[in-house]
DNA sequence: GTTCTAGAAC
DNA sequence: GTTCTAGAAC
């Protein structure tokens, strides 16, 4: 008889890479020092590659002034979300991306620590994207339209936010391709379908 | 946020 | 038996 296999659970790399921030929270406040990571900056604002892209193209544009996500925004910040817009805006229009489609906006609820605008190409097409929540925070109204945020910012002075209830029945919201009728059986299924969307 | 995997769904 | 997803991670 030989011996009998055990299940061990995988304690993960053995070689850690250097202490960071430390909680994966704090992730992008990093990513903002990191010239690897950063592809572009000014006084004001940092715009990074997202690590894990969910599209082709997908940037985060984030402000270096410490607003930690979207519930600390006031119309004090009118010029700061505006100035973010129009270099999303600049982003999408030079030439390694105005062939592509784009949407600008921010996650109703975010993870990561720092405020920061999506900046993603259309297609949805990436290895990182996997789940349901993925998708449905970039194709429901999890994603609030950046250019509707700063409206609302302007017009009435602050930015109304679903609460937690309705951000996580928007991120169970059934499947259904954002460019078609198309409804999947399941992730893998959207996957190969919205392929057929991509030129 | 991601990774990993147990157990559901097929 | 294989594919897929939901939830723990100290
Ligand atoms: N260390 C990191 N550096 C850059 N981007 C990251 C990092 N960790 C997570 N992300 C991305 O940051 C975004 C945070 O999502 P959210 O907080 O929901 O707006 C996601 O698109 C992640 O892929
Ligand atoms: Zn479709």
């Amino acid at each position: 008889m030989g011996p009998k296999r055990i299940l061990v659970k995988n304690q993960g790399n053995v070689a850690k890479k250097p202490k960071l921030s430390g909680h994966w929270s704090l992730g992008l406040l990093d990513a903002m020092k990191d010239p690897e990571c950063v592809v572009k900056e000014d006084d004001t604002v940092v715009v990074i590659k997202d690590k894990y892209p969910k599209a082709e193209f997908h940037y985060l544009i984030a402000p270096k002034e410490d607003i930690s996500s979207l519930k600390k925004v006031d119309k004090t910040h009118i010029d700061l979300l505006e100035h973010m817009q129009e270099l999303a805006e600049t982003i999408v229009n030079d030439n390694q991306h105005k062939d592509k489609s784009f949407r600008m906006g921010y996650h109703a609820e975010a993870s990561m620590v720092r405020l920061h605008l999506h900046v993603i190409s259309n297609d949805m097409n990436s290895n990182a994207l996997k789940t349901k929540k993925h998708w449905n925070s970039f194709t429901t109204d999890f994603f609030l339209d950046s250019k509707e945020v700063c409206k609302q910012l302007k017009e009435e002075g602050t930015v109304t936010l679903p609460s937690a209830e309705t951000c996580k029945k928007l991120l169970d919201t059934p499947l259904k391709c954002h460019k078609c009728e198309y409804i999947p059986k399941h992730m893998p299924d959207l996957k190969k379908h919205i392929m057929t969307h991509v030129q």
